[in-house]
DNA sequence: GCGACAG
DNA sequence: ATCTTGTCGC
């Protein structure tokens, strides 16, 4: 009869083919190109300090006044960068750059840029399908508002925790020469470090108080950090070196962004509002069904609605 | 060969 | 990334 013999094994082969086709649709030699391109900038990888910035401390104290002896300005202006995608068409989506004050929060900057990237998303190649978008983004600030220029841009992806040591944190820091962050909500699988490994390691740290987990892989090194970034969390926010700044240094960073949620201020600005500009460009934004039905919201890790 | 796979 | 569904809390 017309009956399947082997249910399992189709599912399996689906699962699979839908990966390798996803790879398939950026030629081999484009990939190589890319890899061999991510070699390259990462020659110019910077993982210290290289900024003249400090963070300061809430109350205007003898470590503020140290630092500002020391010839350094306090940190005023991050910025972050985010793509959403229309829920109809996964070709189309719409990069935002905004810049929020410190330690204020306000958005200050926000500037929006259709993504016209053809590249569909694979593992190890983000920063190619974000690049181009985010180019004319940062371009645009520099030539129209370059007083907002930000002093650190935190990234939704990771830095050198990728598998070429070049995630696209550093690449957008390398390319635009800003000190930048990666932040991941998962782990990207290197050098033995999994998302299950780390979750447990997590979990163990929770008991004993902690908050904070270096990520060393099997070879010694130190790709990053997990962050249990608020008391409610059940995942951490996985913390890795982006460009001009080192690890404890975007540790620091990243823990004076958290406010009430999971996902630091800035990134969760530019998250929320590309998602708003990709509905209203290409989802048909009708302020007659809205009313009724409501937007898909995304749901932030501690609830909190603003 | 097998499993894994940021957004 | 996007979709679902359900649950908790204000």
């Amino acid at each position: 009869m017309d009956q399947e013999n082997h249910p399992e094994e189709e599912k399996k082969e689906t699962k699979q083919s839908k990966f390798n086709k996803l790879q398939e649709q950026v030629d081999e030699s484009i990939r190589e190109q890319w890899a061999e391109e991510q070699n390259q900038l990462k020659e110019s990888l910077i993982e210290e300090d290289k900024f003249e910035w400090y963070i300061p401390h809430k109350d205007d104290g003898p470590y503020n006044e140290e630092k500002e002896n020391e010839g350094l300005e306090p940190l005023e202006f991050i910025g972050a960068v985010d793509i959403s995608y229309s829920k109809t068409d996964s070709q189309k989506a719409c990069a935002a750059l905004v810049v929020l004050s410190y330690p204020s929060f306000d958005v200050l900057y926000e500037d929006y840029e259709i993504d016209t990237t053809e590249y569909p998303y694979i593992p190890g190649f983000l920063a190619f399908k974000e690049i181009p978008s985010l180019t004319i983004l940062f371009n645009r600030l520099k030539e129209k508002s370059p007083e907002f220029w930000p002093q650190v841009l935190l990234v939704d992806g990771n830095g050198i925790l990728h598998n070429r040591g070049f995630g696209a944190a550093s690449h957008i820091g390398v390319v635009m020469d800003i000190p930048s962050i990666g932040v991941g909500k998962t782990v990207f699988a290197v050098d033995g470090i999994t998302q299950k490994g780390v979750k447990e390691m997590s979990q163990e740290k929770l008991l004993k108080g902690g908050d904070l987990e270096y990520l060393t892989g099997k070879s010694g090194k130190h790709w990053g950090a997990a962050l249990r970034s608020t008391d409610e969390s059940k995942n951490p926010i996985i913390i890795s070196v982006g460009h001009r700044i080192c690890l404890d240094t975007a540790i620091a960073v990243v823990r004076a962004c958290i406010t009430k949620y999971r996902i630091p201020e800035p990134i969760r600005q530019a998250d929320k509002r590309s998602r708003v500009w990709v509905q209203k460009t290409y989802d048909n934004f009708d302020q007659h069904h809205k009313k009724k039905k409501g937007v898909a919201k995304k749901k932030d890790d501690p609830s909190p609605e603003d």
